[in-house]
DNA sequence: GTCTATAAAAGGATAGAC
DNA sequence: GTCTATCCTTTTATAGAC
């Protein structure tokens, strides 16, 4: 791992920003390098080219979009914890991270092919949370249904609201922003009590 | 409301198809007068610039974006039936135009402006169904909570596993689509059951 | 209405001085 | 490492013949 200079990081995070508001094909090396208050060429001393540019920054919204589980600790959690800490996560990543859910779902859906190398680099494994998932199931403690659309569901509820912010903001909520953050804020609570109902609740 | 003629029928259904892929940036009109098996230069006889041609199709979709919904009707309907619609028709128009949902999300996200006006030409009005849920709240049909957030919720489940196909088809389906496109046509009715338990039975 | 040719501008990339 | 100047390709847009 190389240490990367001061230049190299304040070019990141411009490209950062453009990337995400503007998209791979919508962003300009001339917007980037004056955010970055550097010229245009630095861009390509640093990065060779856009295409690589924007693969650095791609590659790291991509493994920051996924909340830390510890996979390992997994087998043995009690399902109520297991979603508090789910959407925990999951919230507070996205309220501070707010251009994640739709760079990522932009890009994906731009050019699937990006996503396959990344997948295998990343080590993420959803399969392991639906087993831990089947498993609460077969012993009674979550309601049966398929694991893996209980997995879409929780996560459809934690990331859309985010992913449709601005549309969901004037939709619903008059544009009023900060309306709309408190609901989003209150869902680490208000999720979990959505989906209570389908913890079986053993009556002892 | 002016006849549309064949050429310009045809370049709105190439233009849709690339703009879609592509984006507003990253769509050329080059591909879209291939497509369309015509000269560039008619794509600008008949809609000036790129970004004239690219509002006609923003327009269209964000039009079609929304189930039909009889506003009028919503005040007697039973909360069964009214969830049963609103998630067949969604189902039923995203399994047709799998490009609308993370379209209007992107496009409205890189440029939230071009929304605004469409809002109120499109006489869409979330607020009536709002209105309609929390009547039912208020009436002990429906579980308590904040009603826009519950059409939050709906939405978020309706809408969300067509926007991020591409991804979770990859992580949580092995990238076999088919497979995955079952699980969606089968949520008409696995969603009516996941939400269930907000429905307050009556015990007579 | 449709085409070919071309203008005009934008944007990514490089050369070369310092 | 950083900058200025410039190249060169891509892409939108228009002119003008048919």
């Amino acid at each position: 791992m190389v240490l990367k200079s001061d230049t190299e990081k304040i070019i990141l995070e411009a490209a950062r920003e453009v990337f995400s508001e503007k998209g791979l094909a919508g962003a300009r090396m001339q917007e980037i390098a004056d955010r970055a208050n550097i010229n245009k060429a630095m861009l390509h001393y640093y990065f060779r080219s856009k295409e690589k540019l924007f693969d650095e920054i791609f590659k790291a919204a991509f493994a920051e979009f996924w909340p830390e589980v510890q996979y390992s600790l997994l087998a043995s959690l009690d399902i109520e914890i297991f979603l508090e800490r789910v959407l925990s996560s999951y919230i507070d990543l996205f309220m501070n991270k707010p251009y994640l859910p739709i760079f990522i779902l932009s890009e994906v859906n731009r050019d699937p092919d990006r996503l396959e190398k990344l997948i295998k680099e990343s080590g993420v494994n959803p399969i392991a949370i639906v087993n831990y998932l089947n498993k609460q199931m077969e012993q009674g403690i979550l309601k049966k249904m398929n694991p893996k659309e209980l997995l879409l569901n929780i996560i459809s509820l934690s990331i859309f609201p985010f992913a449709g912010r601005p549309l969901i903001s004037r939709m619903l909520f008059d544009g009023d922003d900060d309306d709309f953050k408190n609901v989003l804020q209150s869902r680490k609570q208000t999720l979990i009590d959505f989906l209570q109902p389908l913890i079986i609740k053993n009556k002892a």
